[in-house]
DNA sequence: TATTATATGCAATCTAATTGCAAATGAGAA
DNA sequence: TTCTCATTTGCAATTAGATTGCATATAATA
């Protein structure tokens, strides 16, 4: 874990907390994203609500963003720089069928369709399902 | 309404009944997808649960698909003949952010980007946000 | 250290989805 | 046409996840 999440939330002007330096580790530390309850589960001590509001928070101050997979609960990301000013940088998740983990394609641009005449679009959401490296 | 809702769900072999018959047909009838409530709306005297499970055999029998927009409630709508055999015809969808209907796109097939080493893509659902052209 | 806006914990609520079960009904057999 | 039985339906109850209200605790800064 390079990046300090003290730093971070510092430089996102969002008020420092033990509940938001650890919750924002969490997703530091993964390598995929994580749910409320991921976050409950790693975080036993935690408060539901609390880690609810944390996750609000961080998706406003663009820290985090959200993913809606094939699983009931939502799940949430770390933010990769481009992501910050605006969402032009748009990447592809991908979805395991398997274990049912969710990754950033970060590295992945995808390029995007045309679209009926008079239709205006302002973001993208690509989920890819299939299996995973680790699951292969 | 040019197809017959009678005659799909015989073809499809699934049990023609008053309650099918009725939610198909707002399927057809429908620009749009449309969620539980929707239908709930559009035949106040279905019973939820009713709707729920005929959407589930629907889905089954690949006479529908599910698209999960930035709204809470899940969205169904109508299988093309390409969807019905494999998915491999791939539609992205539009979500509007003014009238929050859903559009299936599917005149507008899309180009999947590269995996890492050893992910394996079975689907995909790419669902663009912003205006329709209603809302412009 | 005092002040104050903000964050937290806990319980309660909300929404959409989902299930159990007994009664009703569709489709094929006789 | 009537009978039979698997399937579907209606109603009420439950689940799961998200979201909120409110009194208390705490971080930031003066
Ligand atoms: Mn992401
Ligand atoms: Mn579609
Ligand atoms: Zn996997
Ligand atoms: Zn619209």
């Amino acid at each position: 874990m390079k990046i300090n999440a003290q730093q971070l939330l510092k430089e996102k002007n969002i008020r420092i907390t033990a509940n938001r330096i650890l919750i924002l580790e969490s997703f530091l530390k993964s390598s995929y994203s994580l749910s409320i309850a991921d976050i409950e589960e790693s975080l036993p001590w935690a408060d539901r609500a609390t880690i609810f509001r944390t996750l609000m928070t961080f998706k406003e101050k663009a820290l985090l963003h959200t993913i809606k997979d094939d699983d009931k609960a939502l799940k949430y990301a770390l933010c990769s720089d481009a992501c910050q000013v605006n969402h032009h940088h748009i990447h592809p998740h991908f979805h395991c069928d398997i274990c049912s983990k969710t990754y950033c394609l970060t590295q992945y641009e995808f390029p995007t369709p045309d679209l009926p005449e008079n239709f205006k679009a302002s973001n993208y959401s690509l989920i890819i399902n299939g299996i995973c490296s680790n699951c292969q």
